[in-house]
RNA sequence: GCUCUGGUGGUGGAAUGGUGGACACGAGGGACUUAAAAUCCCUUGGGCAGGAAUGCCUGUACGAGUUCGAGUCUCGUCCGGAGCACCA
């Protein structure tokens, strides 16, 4: 029998499917380990072979940790939710299900060809009723709670009112949207309306008004995440920045825990430092300033991570989106405050980052007191100020900060530097360090002594507090969009109500057309009856990132009715232990998960406090892109080093058509009309094509479908071929030329079992030699799965069939052990081998082989050697050596060894093949 | 600007501080074959010497340093890739 690997894979994986081999259960009596793969958005171009590669490299892990006798959680569903579905429904009318639907049947079956080892009992679709029950209802438990920051977790909303109606607004540490201060009485006194609105100040989901991302194009408001160089991240869109009321969580009073949490796991490097930039914590503090518009008196609280410098403030800044600017617009500045507010709102988000290097502001007229000098100083209003940031407000200390600088120098105000022996005749001097000069009783001290004594100063007077500053903002959580989770909230008189719970899910109701209203309201306003009890039910849905944040939760109990997980499922599984996917979801779902499974935690529904434990970012594959050269105004086609003796264009050609570099003449000239009639200009009778690396898409004409590959080569080929490429975190360029390589490989492979056609395996026992083999390979392989380096591991098995191929090893105690160890890589050869040994359980019950380091070592002695009479080294030198060879070997370190004393060089170079190793004592 | 990464043959990439380039592709040569496919063998960083076995020099972006010994550790420079960015 041949290696027919098509007859094979076809063979085992319906046997995997009928038997649910890979079905999985809680087992006491056995460790958990799960591991988990980002689940795919299904669009409608299928997968290409870039996809798959984080799912292969988890497969194998997962088969791995059985054979070491885990129990292996190993999911996967759809992200089905999202806007080109519905993009692709506004422009055909069908319905975002029919085409989801179609979508995820093509990836399963795209993913069924390649051996997976999932549990497909446990897989989840966002946009299945029965799963967004749960997204439905992990939002009315946000609605639900409020943050108490003196205890650092979420806790129900009912507590809150208890406190309130206590002590007021004093009596609890609340997160919330702005300050506000009430006594018990006043909110006794308050009626319903009015206090649903300042609880909404508090709750954790809750619907306030803000700047937000307005999509024009795609009609709705975008989280910032979502949002890339003041375009949408899908379509690539104009984004702008509006006013509008909106669903929003407080991820911002998880910042602290955010941050701290990345201490506890185990990422790489660079993704926690994504997520720490995008946290951005400052630590400084907030100060008053008493101001005056010439009318009234008012406080402008401003953030600084600086109050050393507050002896060089020489003005202030507002953001012109500050709700101050209208309080401090003195009377008779108001027409020129007025038109540069209108010409700043007129900017798009894209030319307002294109222009930071453009100074602009107004004088508004008022003026500030310097609380530590009692100084007065004029108060701008500038773009350069950002109203989200901070409190709205800064001082300005042109001398030590170089946008305070430009700003300076531009409108001609003074610069006062407050640093011993610094230059700011050219630019301003930000470093951190130096002596305090014209600073008070600052004076003298480092600057790094003075950051401290001004914040206690600070806290001390009076003059404001402490503070912690993040970058990170809520989340916007609002859509005006239709194929996402409807919100189970009614507006009941003006007040957000939740659905009942027995009433979730709360299903998406039909409507006639996926678009606005006339009128502008969202898509959902269109439904007959979108009522609940009568009254309104709210018309947005919930964002992409709503259904994929506790997706992981889910696969722990996924067909559970009474909770998004039970206590039992999610006491055993407890939390993702491996988790492998792209780093575009840096700052979106690897946040918001972080954030929503603290929320939950909070509230007692999991015990973990952190969701993804180990996390792995695969590269992306890219595509390599073939080019034929057009002579310009011609129909001729010159080969790749002839192209520089004419004028060419370069025309991206279907890698389907070359091979080798080679172009497919005939092939080319039926692939369009206008190729028809093409000539070519020639080397060596063939046309070479050039190449470069580039995104793999449709556009490009690179794209390789894994089923290709499949029916070419088959699931395991594909399999150990896209590990071979390159180190998995790698990005590297698909090159379907090496994948013979591998190919060959299992054919070897093959061919260690069977010879001519019948299978010829003896039960001798295994030599010396042949065990090293095999230990050198148990050693290597369970090292390197370890470390995620499955590219060497497989290099490390072609190298051991090769040796097993060269000492005509065809041994059971070889052979047996070797399809374990292949088994997490290429399953179906493995199993098939398996069987053909006599086995009828399936060869993923089987255990991985005892690693023996004595047998996998090389058989030595080691040898003292002194050399030069001072040098002392042991060598170790192969068993098998005779004496003569070994007092050469000897001799040949003692001429040809290498070592440096003092200014004398003396070679010293190492025998090739006699020693195996020398150590230095 | 700040932060994180990385830089090794024609290509993808190997190398606990210890023979640099494993393994594979590609290329060249050869065997088998009527032929092709398949399979197998040899050569393959660069340079020099030799009839040959082989020997010598040089080589991991560049420059210093630590070390008996550096692709690997330290500092500086140059060049890629990624993230953040008027964040006060």
């Amino acid at each position: 029998m041949d290696y027919n690997f098509k007859e094979i894979e076809k063979k085992w994986q319906a046997y995997w499917a009928e038997n649910q081999t890979f079905k999985t259960e809680i087992d006491p009596s056995k460790p958990k380990y799960y591991v988990l793969d980002m689940f795919p958005y299904p669009s409608g171009a299928g997968l290409h072979v870039g996809h798959p590669l984080g799912y292969i490299a988890s497969d194998i892990y997962s088969r791995y940790k059985r054979l070491k006798g885990f129990q292996v959680l190993h999911p996967m569903g759809y992200d089905a939710f999202g806007l080109p579905a519905e993009q692709y429904a506004i422009q055909t009318g069908q319905h975002p299900e029919v085409t989801t639907t179609n979508n995820i049947n093509r990836y399963r079956s795209q993913m069924d060809r390649i051996g997976f080892s999932y549990d497909w009992d446990r897989e989840v679709r966002t946009c299945d009723p029965g799963y967004y029950k749960w997204t439905q209802w992990a939002f009315l438990k946000m609605f639900g709670s409020w943050y108490d920051r003196s205890a650092g977790k979420a806790r129900p909303i009912e507590e809150l009112v208890q406190a309130f109606e206590r002590g007021g607004s004093r009596a609890a540490d609340a997160a919330c949207s702005e300050d506000m201060a009430f006594s018990a009485k006043q909110w006794k006194a308050y009626s319903d309306r009015e206090k649903s609105d300042v609880l909404m100040n508090y709750r954790i989901a809750y619907q306030g008004e803000t700047a937000v991302n307005w999509c024009a194009d795609l009609g709705t408001v975008l989280a910032n995440d979502e949002v890339k160089d003041g375009l949408s991240v899908r379509g690539g869109f104009p984004v702008e920045q509006k006013k509008m009321k909106q669903w929003q969580l407080r991820v911002s009073a998880y910042a602290g825990r955010l941050l701290d949490g990345l201490d506890k796991i185990d990422w790489t490097d660079s993704l926690k430092e994504i997520q720490r930039n995008w946290i951005g914590r400052s630590e400084g503090a907030e100060v008053v300033f008493k101001c005056w518009n010439g009318v009234t008196e008012h406080d402008v609280t401003i953030f600084t991570t600086r109050v050393d410098t507050i002896f060089g403030v020489t003005f202030m800044v507002l953001a012109p989106e500050s709700d101050l600017v209208d309080i401090l617009t003195a009377p008779e500045c108001k027409a020129e405050v007025e038109a540069y507010l209108a010409y700043v709102r007129k900017k798009t988000e894209r030319e307002r980052i294109a222009e930071t290097k453009t100074v602009t502001g107004v004088f508004s007229g008022s003026y500030g007191i310097n609380p530590f000098t009692g100084e007065k100083v004029p108060i701008w209003i500038s773009e350069y100020v950002l109203a989200g940031y901070g409190t709205g407000a800064i001082m300005a200390v042109p001398a030590h900060d170089s946008r305070d600088y430009a700003f300076a120098r531009k409108f001609g105000l003074p610069v006062v530097p407050i640093i011993e022996g610094c230059d700011v005749s050219q630019e301003s001097f930000d470093a951190k360090e130096g002596r305090m000069c014209n600073s008070g009783f600052l004076n003298g001290l480092e600057v790094k002594e003075a950051i401290p004594a001004a914040i206690d100063y600070v806290e001390k007077e009076g003059l404001g507090r402490r503070k912690v500053n993040y970058r990170l903002r809520d989340a916007i959580f609002s859509r005006q969009r239709y194929w996402g989770e409807p919100f189970p909230i009614y507006h009941k008189d003006g007040i957000p109500t939740p659905v009942a719970f027995e009433d979730l899910p709360l299903r998406l109701p039909e409507i006639d057309a996926f678009k606005p209203t006339e009128s502008g309201e969202p898509p959902l306003a269109r439904a007959k009856n979108w009522t609940y009890r009568g009254y309104p039910l709210e018309t947005s849905t919930m964002p992409g990132f709503a259904g994929s944040s506790a997706y992981y939760l889910r696969y722990m109990d996924p067909h559970n009715e009474q909770a998004l997980v039970s206590k039992e499922a999610n006491a055993y599984w407890r939390d993702v232990d491996l988790y492998i996917g792209g780093t575009e979801h840096a700052t979106g779902h690897l946040i918001y998960s972080r954030f929503w499974n603290k929320f939950l935690y909070d509230l007692g529904y999991v015990c973990e406090d952190e969701p993804f434990r180990k996390l792995i970012n695969q590269g992306m594959i890219q595509g390599r892109s073939s080019f034929v050269y057009r002579v310009v105004g011609t129909n001729r086609f010159v080969s790749l080093g002839l192209k520089d003796q004419y004028e060419t264009t370069e025309i991206h050609v279907d890698i389907n058509l070359v091979r080798n570099d080679r172009l497919d003449l005939a092939g080319f000239k039926a692939s369009r009309p206008e190729y028809a009639d093409a000539e070519f200009i020639l080397e060596n009778g063939e046309y070479v094509c050039g190449w470069a690396v580039e995104k793999m898409s449709k556009s490009m004409f690179n794209v390789v479908n894994p089923d290709k590959i499949c029916d070419d080569y088959g699931a395991d080929t594909l399999r150990l071929y896209e590990m071979f490429l390159g180190p998995l975190e790698q990005s590297k360029p698909w090159d379907t030329q090496g994948i013979d390589g591998v190919h060959r490989f299992l054919r070897k492979f093959w061919r260690l079992f069977y010879e001519d056609g019948t299978l010829s395996v003896s039960e001798e026992k295994a030599s010396r030699a042949e065990l090293k083999v095999l230990h050198k390979l148990i050693g290597k392989e369970q090292a390197d799965i370890e470390a995620f380096s499955f590219n060497t591991t497989v290099s490390a098995f072609m190298i051991a069939v090769n040796e097993l191929g060269e000492l005509r090893c065809r041994k059971r105690e070889i052979l047996e052990p070797m399809t374990v160890l292949l088994s997490p890589f290429a399953p179906h050869i493995a199993e098939e081998l398996w069987r053909a040994l006599g086995h009828t359980e399936s060869i993923t019950y089987a255990r991985f082989p005892e690693f023996d380091p004595a047998l996998a070592a090389e058989d030595t002695v080691t040898y003292p050697v002194s050399f030069n009479g001072k040098m002392r080294f042991t060598i170790d030198l192969p068993k098998s050596l005779a004496a003569a060879e070994v007092e050469s070997s000897i001799r040949a370190l003692d001429q040809t060894a290498r070592y440096t004393e003092g200014k004398q060089v003396v070679k010293v170079i190492v025998v090739p093949g006699k020693i195996v190793n020398f150590v230095l004592k």
